[in-house]
DNA sequence: GCCCTCACG
DNA sequence: GACGTACGTGAGGGCT
């Protein structure tokens, strides 16, 4: 598009927006407006739409831009914290219900089809600057789009600056009125003056006035220190002489940078007319009703309707050409790969697939990266295909035709960490770690798998290939295909690159076209605020999390495997003994015929396979009578320890890191919990001391310890919360013991010296509550009569009526919207609570649990996604979720900062969103493994 | 590939 | 009146 443009030059006026004052202005200018159908806050976007409107329709005459730009500061620190670490650093955080919206002024600003700037390290000031430069040196005229003062140092010949809201062009004039010197001197002024809003410290005791006077009377900076002596007043004489250095730093901090690397042109700033679809899209997306009816006057269009209908019944409409994987493009040459980049480079966006050796990403290779921008076309760039080899000796040599990998990485670096580029991915965590360990934070990401999750958690899966049929009524390759099945199975490098361009190129298609899909029915669902603040954001956090894994200590594991395997064969000597034969003990089917036809014992429940059930429960009651299922159970136990963990875990630790890195399902489980894999680190054993012993082999590294910190009672205290329980936040709020109050209140005893018996039923049926009790349930998991569960329930519900009546509206309104949903808005859909018979107790029973056990992970994700900001400063790393609990790896001598610094992010997690009537308490341990930690 | 069992919150 | 149930996960071993 840049290529037919004219050179940047003389007669080119070239207008530079500072965006990021613009967001600040319209946020404290507006009153905190939230989009109706969901609460996601845009008063800051409406604020920044209406300013970029306003600014868009000025009447300039002949003094209109032939190009222009939005810049943005990218993040918090910058090349100045090198210099002087406090820098800014007084400055808060920006406020919650603003950080959301940071993303969607650039979708604004895209939408408004200007070119959206912001760069890492870089402060938008410091880009402000170097565009400026290098339009005045090309013989442009510049004008700067701002009132910020330290901009005023760039003010001279070719460039001034217009103050949006007065309508006020600032020139020399204007720049001397303020800091009594030529713009030429500004830097020197600020430097004495400091600051104390960006934190630059200057001289103490000078202001502005006296700066200037100072600066008026030596000529500059430099000539002013050096005689510092000649200065008459003897304060001031000895605060110069004093502070010379501050000075001196303060200067460079607030000298503007005009070297920023750029990696576009001039001419790509090109002015160019809104694209009514795009704009109008979406204004009616934020659902700017009158800016929208503005804007579609002006351009002469139709403002466009938001559709709500529920996604199930959204047809796989299919309005684009059907997709063809015949006709991708294969990226074999330099030229090729450019215009693959120019061509993002001008949507904005794209959808980017990684191909690898393997599914493990800390060890997989990069294989071949596919990309796709527009529905129809979509490519694949093979970099590490090597001959199929029959030669198991040869070595795996490159097929030809293929770019370099550093080279297409370096190439495709710059699109996939620029701020303005969306890279879309279909579970882009993925996608993302590949990229991290070839250097690459990719930035910013969506993910149409987490888009889907927000909208359609409980519905069905998230997979590509179910939502491709199910959204887009196309069948995927297999990649069986390519790479066959079991024994036979090739790595996706063997496969040959005629036949992996449509696999491959296809994935990238089809993740753009279920973009286009979902993206715009986020806000027509109402779930746009969860997936920008519980989904998307947990893509790098968990990634960090992953690729810095755990230490485990494969030596402890296997003195562990071999005391359990002496163990486990005496056991089964005893069993065969006590049978009075041998047979598989790990076989439940034989087990079963022994225990109830050979021995006749009583109690033999055969379930819907015929098949006798042996499990833990029905054993642990045989067992009362009989020495032979005592002796199973043991087996069991130390059975599943040694497989599940002391052999299984070893094989899990990296070659090179010498750790465990398992790896987080974020839209695995239903309910908003995450779910990890390969290894499991969910479900360590805890509650036995054998198993515990497990936990002595997660070791920190040396000079390190691990730390824990847990929510206590948190599913619970958000019951109280949710079904507002008096009761029950009364207790929370004094602390006392919540089991003991419950027992307590339904039976009628004091707290002090209660029998623990009592308390245990209670806790059996706080916990029966949050699962959707039932009389059965409580009844085995307590092992008494079900009529006394019924009982308790009972007595239950009189003490506590608002939780039954939590219960039964929970219900009737999934049954009656399809779905519950969480207090942070998260949405589980219910599709089998109208079902009948027995399948419509667990529907029952799952929707009663959902809201609860969802808020849980909703306000540990949040606290999560804060936590690395929080910690930036310590030497400390978040390393595990285990659904309530976080453990971190700190150094020695920082523990007790961490866990106050966690602790703290942890009890405020909720807040602001959700202001909850109970206190959240975290407790916390710390140790040299993970057992002292616990 | 399904079922059973059991580890966790 | 009978039915069959605690909620949410993942992994390993047996068996077809």
């Amino acid at each position: 598009m840049t290529q037919d443009a004219p050179e940047f030059g003389k007669g080119c006026h070239l207008h530079l927006i500072d965006g990021s004052a613009f967001i600040f202005r319209a946020y404290h200018a507006l009153p905190p407006l939230t989009r109706k159908s969901d609460g996601l806050p845009v008063g800051a976007v409406a604020g920044f739409c209406n300013m970029l409107w306003k600014y868009v329709t000025d009447e300039r005459g002949s003094d209109a831009p032939t190009h222009a730009a939005v810049i943005f500061d990218h993040s918090a620190k910058t090349f100045r914290n090198e210099i002087y670490d406090l820098y800014k650093a007084n400055r808060p955080e920006p406020p919650e219900d603003l950080r959301p919206q940071f993303p969607l002024t650039r979708e604004a600003t895209r939408a408004f089809n200007i070119s959206c700037i912001e760069v890492e390290g870089y402060e938008a000031d410091d880009i402000i600057a170097t565009l400026a430069c290098q339009a005045r040196d090309a013989g442009g005229a510049v004008t700067i789009i701002s009132s910020d003062k330290d901009l005023m140092q760039l003010v001279g010949d070719g460039v001034d600056m217009l103050d949006p809201i007065k309508a006020k062009l600032i020139g020399p004039d204007e720049v001397r009125e303020k800091f009594g010197v030529g713009p030429e001197r500004v830097v020197d002024v600020q430097a004495l003056a400091g600051d104390s809003v960006d934190n630059v410290p200057g001289a103490p005791g000078i202001g502005i006035k006296t700066a200037s006077q100072l600066i008026n009377d030596f000529g500059d900076l430099e000539t002013l220190l050096e005689r510092a002596e000649e200065i008459k007043q003897p304060k001031r004489r000895q605060t110069l002489i004093d502070h010379a250095e501050q000075i001196r730093i303060s200067k460079r901090l607030v000298q503007l940078d005009c070297e920023t690397p750029l990696d576009f042109t001039l001419q790509s700033l090109e002015v160019r007319d809104p694209d009514a679809d795009a704009l109008l899209g979406f204004l009616t997306e934020m659902e700017f009703r009158t800016l929208t009816a503005r804007v579609a006057e002006k351009l002469g269009a139709e403002a466009p309707v938001v559709t709500s209908s529920p996604p199930s019944e959204a047809p796989a409409a299919p309005e684009r050409p059907a997709i063809d994987s015949t006709g991708y493009d294969c990226v074999r040459d330099r030229d090729a790969l450019d215009r693959w980049i120019a061509q993002i480079r001008e949507a904005g966006h794209v959808a980017i697939d990684t191909e690898t050796t393997g599914l493990d990403e800390m060890q997989a290779d990069l294989v071949g990266i596919s990309l796709s921008v527009h529905a129809g076309h979509a490519c694949y760039i093979p970099i590490g295909h090597v001959a199929g080899s029959d030669d198991l000796f040869g070595a795996a040599a490159l097929v030809d035709g293929q770019l370099p990998m550093d080279e297409v990485l370096k190439a495709l670096r710059p699109v996939l960490e620029d701020a303005a580029i969306l890279k879309i991915g279909q579970n882009v965590k993925y996608d993302w770690k590949i990229l991290a360990r070839h250097g690459i934070r990719m930035a910013p990401i969506a993910d149409t798998m987490l888009m889907s999750y927000a909208l359609n958690a409980g519905t069905h899966n998230h997979g590509m290939d179910e939502l491709a049929e199910r959204y887009l009524g196309h069948r995927c390759i297999p990649i069986k295909e390519l790479i066959g099945s079991g024994k036979s199975q090739i790595g996706f490098a063997q496969v040959a690159i005629d036949k992996a361009t449509p696999y491959a190129a296809e994935d990238a298609e089809v993740t753009l076209r279920l973009w286009q899909h979902f993206a715009p029915m986020l806000p027509s669902e109402k779930v746009t605020t969860v997936y920008e603040t519980l989904e998307r954001p947990m893509v790098p956090v968990l990634a960090d999390m992953e690729m810095a894994g755990i230490r485990v200590d494969g030596e402890h594991l296997k003195r562990m495997s071999n005391a359990f395997a002496q163990k486990m064969a005496q056991l089964e000597d005893e069993i065969h003994q006590l049978a009075g034969e041998k047979f598989n003990v790990g076989s439940p089917k034989q087990l079963g015929e022994i225990l109830f036809e050979k021995m006749g014992l009583e109690g033999g429940k055969q379930g819907k396979t015929g098949a006798y059930s042996t499990s833990a429960d029905v054993l642990e009651d045989l067992a009362v009578e009989h020495d032979l299922p005592a002796r199973v159970l043991d087996w069991r136990q130390t059975a599943k320890l040694k497989s599940t963990y002391t052999d299984a875990l070893p094989t899990y630790v990296h070659p090179e890191t010498g750790r465990v890195h398992t790896s987080y399902s974020i839209a695995g489980a239903q309910t908003g919990r995450l779910a990890s894999t390969d290894p499991n680190l969910q479900n360590i054993p805890v509650r036995s001391e054998e198993g515990r012993r497990i936990r002595e082999a997660f070791v920190a590294a040396p000079g390190h310890r691990l730390v824990s910190l847990d929510y206590s009672q948190i599913e619970l205290r958000i019951l109280a919360h949710v079904a507002e329980i008096p009761a029950l936040k009364q207790a929370f709020k004094d602390g006392i013991d919540i089991h003991a109050m419950t027992a307590s209140q339904m039976f009628g005893v004091p707290v002090e010296g209660m029998d623990p018996m009592i308390r245990r039923q209670a806790k059996a049926i706080n916990f029966g509550v949050i699962y959707g009790i039932s009389g059965y349930g409580l009844s085995r998991n307590l092992r008494i009569p079900r009529a006394e569960a019924q009982d308790f329930i009972n007595t239950y519900f009189e003490r506590f009526p608002e939780i039954r009546d939590y219960m039964d509206k929970t219900v009737a309104d999934a049954k009656e919207a399809g779905f519950v949903t969480t207090l942070f808005g998260r949405r589980i859909n219910t599709p089998g609570i109208n079902q009948s018979g027995p399948a419509a107790g667990g529907a029952r029973r799952a929707a009663i649990n959902a809201p609860i056990q969802g808020a849980a992970a909703d306000i540990i994700r949040r606290a999560m996604i804060r936590m690395p900001e929080a910690i930036r400063d310590l030497p400390a790393r978040m390393l595990l979720q285990v659904h309530d609990e976080l453990v971190f790896e700190v150094e020695d001598a920082a523990v007790d900062d961490l866990i106050a610094v966690a602790r703290g992010v942890m009890e405020n997690a909720a807040a602001p969103a959700v202001q909850l009537s109970v206190p959240l308490d975290v407790d916390a341990g710390s140790g040299a493994n993970w057992a002292e930690a616990h």
